[in-house]
DNA sequence: ATGGATCATAGATCTTTGTCCGCC
DNA sequence: AGGCGGACTTTGATCTATGATCCA
């Protein structure tokens, strides 16, 4: 086994992709090709591993030839281990662990894992001849390597046991499905009929046994009538053993298969309950359900064997011949269709290869435990029957159904009886002899929220009306399971639901009292140690919480007792600071439930509400209230209370982990209960009052809008009677510059807005401005003028204000002075187009104080109600938000947006009741004195909503330079 | 050969009322 | 100069479940 380190490794590095694929042989394969194989597998599957492999290859290679120090032994003892495996073993050996491994972690990992041998061989050689001490150091190094490199599958993800659990539901709803259907098909008279024939009239009374007889002969007749029926059809029907997927997938198929008398184990038995159901005997069809496993890996998974008979979706198929199929296609197709099989690995093709040599015995590889049978109902004993013709060919022994654990082909978890009317019932309690210790580890009980998915799920075959026959077998299967003899190995006894060990309670769980029920011998004969391990009721096992805990639950220990348990404290800032201090609160003593009541809050005295260390009240739970007191929740109940002078306290309702810190979630006020009608009037007031500056806010926005619109159609109609005396050519051109040359538009918007504000209302006063405008910037500006008309229209023709505003607005800013002010100027800035609404804005602020509340215009009250219901569920929404910050936020997002597209929204005819009203609005305006400090918020405003629109609009960066 | 002991790892759980810095 | 607001940390220790290995 050991070999020179050196070579070893190089044989390694060369042979590795070869075993990878069968094609390559072991010689020695140059480099380059060496990294295209490298290639190719990295194309398959995971590039890391394989790059990283030729690396560490080409490295051990490198260090190899040096001395062993111990590090490097280290490294070169892993690749040599792995060349030796190859070596040894076959090719196909290789390969076929490759395959079993679901991921290319795994392979590179298994590879490594042989070279975990390989140090200990290897070293010693070469130890061998220098000292002890060397062999020692090798020790050392085998251990880490050995750590870090064996192959161990790395627990399933939350997500993939996620998606298990998904799987293993999904599966057992189809397989109920399925075991429903053909429970119906079992009612097929056409069926019945036929195999009712192969009953002789003695059995048909024996198993109609006459109500004259005695309790017990009709019990005895009638299961002999049972044995007479399932040997005679264990005689007349012909198991085939198949390989492929039984295709009946119809009543049709079902009766032309029910003929032939032959068929697959499954499909033999859902025969017999029709036979029995032929002769009027209470027939279930039961099925052990064979969903994939939710947790852990299938023992059976390696060696991939298919069992035809126990798949649900079974196994004949008669049209075509079984054998030929699976030979043609091994493994793979009969997988796909194998639902019961126990497949996660994605890497299931990979292991065709290895199933292949089990294919071979595989035909004797069936369960000697079958997967339905049925159960017959024996009237003199109210009793089911079960009973298997084929496979145990019992009747009556309800012990020879469960498969034991290493049956690969076989397992018990659900077994479930369906009854002729469709109804069915959960019966693996009868048939599992440790239910409570195994079997139910393997059911989706186990799992969180399982028992309710079991329930319900069942809950759709249930019975419409239980009769007390129902009753006697549930309560039957209820005393088998209580009656389970105690597990005799510890891993048993966890999470069983009636003992418990005390090794396996959780830190916050203890045993009270400690009543020792029986013990469990922890070695095996038990004789020679004698090592017994006390167990206990899992009833007397009590969840157990520090007081401050039970106080966050909103209860309180009560006087006098004495914890059952102390942990140790967990390690946070706080409590290390006093272990320094003074190593005491080092544990933290822990209470059971029965321990606490109800934490009673120290009451409101004279309307003073008590409060904690920080000023506030915690709210955990309702009941943490103190009496006197409520608690209101509401995001403005604290300045409602300020308002009124009332005594509060913020309420403390639980806490938030941002970082690395708690910090408290408020949720509400709690102030005494005589000011609730107050505090409730002023909050309601408060919300009218936010509610209605929102509306005058929009109102006034609106009204806005609609007199920028109007001024920009006038600038139109003005420069139009202008183009129509200039020359045509220079309108092409302009038109054509139009496209790139928007800067220059947006300038003379800029100029002309100031006019505007003093004399909107007059034509002769735009005229003028827009002569202004041009004896100012050039003679070019009246034709980039026109050129901007376009755009206006474009942009406001389009829509409608209104609409916009009203879902757009989020955030209500509760003073009209500053929503005013500040909101439109941010709205400005994200538009689209900042030459006009620049401008404008100052007229605006001018407007709202001026002319607001007769401003409503009557285009705008027509929104005003939905604006109102709109502005309610916003404040329901965000209630937190305190008013400045709320204008700001609201100014800088979402308000611009809506303001645009508003504009696009409203009709033309909208415009004709507005045009009445811009005159006064105009005169106001005219009328203000603060003429100058608008100039300087202009530019202030024009810069920011230039600036904003860098991104968007490239020429707006030009102009706003020109502007500045 | 089974099950217990042990180890490694990933996910879950418990934590449970901040501080600093810059700006106005 | 003081107060305010925003940015910054995204813990991290411990428990629990699971799987693999080793050993009796």
């Amino acid at each position: 086994m050991a070999r020179g380190g050196l070579s070893s490794a190089r044989g390694r590095v060369r042979r590795r992709p070869p075993a990878r694929r069968q094609d390559d042989t072991d010689d020695e394969i140059p480099e380059v090709y060496r990294e295209m194989l490298a290639e190719a597998d990295a194309r398959a599957a995971n590039q890391q591993d394989i790059e990283d492999r030729p690396i560490k290859r080409r490295r051990v290679g490198e260090r190899r030839t040096p001395p062993a120090t111990p590090v490097t032994a280290v490294k070169e003892a892993e690749p040599a281990p792995a060349s030796r495996k190859d070596d040894d073993n076959a090719d196909k050996q290789v390969q076929t662990v490759y395959d079993l491994d679901a991921s290319d972690d795994d392979s590179d990992m298994e590879w490594e894992e042989v070279e975990i041998h390989q140090p200990s061989s290897a070293h010693p050689a070469q130890a061998g001849d220098s000292d002890e001490p060397i062999q020692i150091t090798l020790n050392e190094a085998i251990d880490k390597p050995r750590k870090a490199v064996v192959a161990r599958r790395k627990p399933a993800s939350a997500a993939e046991k996620k998606l298990r659990l998904d799987i293993h539901k999904v599966h057992v709803l189809c397989l109920l499905s399925h075991v429903h259907l053909r429970n119906l098909w079992c009612n097929d008279e056409e069926v019945q009929k036929f195999l009712k024939q192969m009953l002789s009239k003695q059995t048909i009374a024996f198993l109609n046994p006459k109500e004259s007889m005695s309790q017990f002969t009709r019990s005895t007749t009638f299961i002999d009538g049972l044995k007479q029926a399932s040997e005679a059809f264990s005689r007349r029907f012909k198991e085939t053993i198949l390989r492929e997927a039984e295709t009946i997938t119809s009543k049709e198929d079902f009766r032309k298969q029910a003929k032939t008398l032959q068929g697959s184990r499954d499909f033999g038995a859902q025969l017999f309950c029709a036979l029995l159901r032929s002769v009027s005997v209470e027939t279930r069809l039961v099925c052990s359900l064979q969903p994939l496993p939710f947790s852990g890996v299938a023992k059976g998974m390696t060696p991939v064997k298919q069992k035809p008979e126990y798949i649900v979706i079974s196994s004949d198929d008669h049209a075509s011949s079984s054998d030929d199929v699976t030979r043609s296609r091994p493994q793979t197709p009969p997988k796909a269709r194998r639902l019961g099989q126990p497949q996660f690995s994605e890497s299931i093709p990979r292991q065709s290869p290895p199933s292949r040599h089990i294919g071979a015995s595989r035909n004797l590889q069936t369960s000697p435990y079958p997967v339905f049978w049925v159960e017959a109902f024996n009237q003199a004993v109210q009793k089911w029957i079960p009973v298997d013709p084929l496979v145990t060919k019992s009747v009556a022994k309800a012990s020879k159904f469960e498969p034991p654990a290493g049956d690969r082909y076989n397992g018990m978890s659900y077994v479930v009886a369906f009854e002729e009317d469709a109804s069915a019932r959960d019966v693996t309690q009868r048939y599992a002899k440790a239910y409570n210790a195994k079997t139910r580890k393997n059911r989706v009980e186990s799992t969180k929220d399982g028992e309710n998915w079991w329930t319900n799920t069942m809950k759709f075959f249930e019975k419409p009306f239980m009769e007390d026959r129902d009753q006697l077998e549930i309560s039957e299967l209820t005393a088998k399971t209580a009656a389970e003899p105690m597990p005799k190995n510890i891993q048993d006894f966890k999470d069983h639901p009636i003992y418990a060990l005390e090794r396996h309670l959780r830190r916050n769980e203890v045993i009270h009292p400690k009543r020792v029920i029986g013990h469990v011998s922890l070695s095996k004969s038990g004789s020679k140690k004698d090592a017994l391990e006390p167990v206990y009721r899992r009833a007397d096992v009590h969840v157990v919480r520090s007081a401050d805990g039970w106080y966050r639950l909103g209860r309180d220990i009560k006087m006098g007792e004495q914890p059952l348990k102390r942990v140790k404290a967990v390690a946070t800032a706080r409590n290390d600071q006093e272990d320094r201090d003074g190593d005491l609160a080092a544990e933290t003593p822990m209470y059971a439930f029965h321990q606490t009541e109800l934490y009673q809050p120290p009451p409101v005295v004279k309307g003073k509400v008590p409060k904690n260390a920080y000023g506030n009240l915690d709210v955990y739970v309702p009941s943490m209230v103190p009496p006197g007191a409520f608690h209101l929740k509401h995001p403005d109940a604290a300045r409602a209370a300020r308002l009124l002078g009332i005594d509060y306290a913020d309420a403390v309702t639980g806490f938030e982990f941002k970082g690395r810190h708690g910090t408290a979630v408020f949720n509400g006020i709690v102030a005494a209960t005589q000011y609730r009608e107050a505090l409730e009037e002023v909050i309601k007031c408060i919300e009218e009052e936010r509610i209605q500056e929102e509306l005058d806010r929009r109102s006034a926005e609106a009204l806005r809008l609609w007199k920028h619109f109007l001024l920009k159609l006038r600038i139109a109609e003005k420069v139009k009677s202008y183009t129509i005396e200039g020359e045509e050519e220079e309108n092409q051109q302009d038109e054509k510059e139009h496209e790139m040359g928007d800067v220059d538009v947006a300038e003379t918007g800029g100029g002309f807005l100031p006019d505007s504000d003093q004399k909107i209302a007059e034509p002769t006063s735009l005229a003028q401005s827009t002569a202004r405008d041009e004896s100012l910037t050039g003679n070019d500006e009246q034709a980039r003028v026109t050129q901007s008309i376009p755009d206006s229209d474009d942009a406001f023709g389009g829509g409608g204000f209104l609409p916009e505003p009203v879902g757009g607005a989020d955030s209500v800013s509760s003073n009209p002075v500053l929503a005013a002010g500040a909101s439109p100027r941010p709205k400005k800035t994200a538009k689209t187009q900042p030459r006009y609404t620049l401008v404008v804005v100052p007229n605006d602020q001018r407007k709202d104080e001026t002319a607001p509340a007769p401003g409503s215009s009557v285009g705008a009250s027509a929104s005003v109600n939905q604006q109102c219901e709109v502005l309610r569920d916003q404040h329901e929404r965000s209630p937190n938000r305190v008013e400045t910050s709320a204008i700001a936020e609201g100014s800088s997002e979402a308000a611009p947006i809506m303001i645009e597209s508003s504009a696009e929204g409203t009709s033309k005819s909208a415009s004709v009741e507005v045009l009445s009203r811009p005159p006064s609005a105009a005169h106001s305006r005219a009328q203000s004195p603060q003429h100058i400090p608008s100039d300087d918020d202009d530019s202030n405003l024009e810069q920011r909503s230039l600036l904003s629109h860098d991104p968007e609009d490239e020429d707006a960066e030009p102009e706003w330079l020109l502007s500045d």
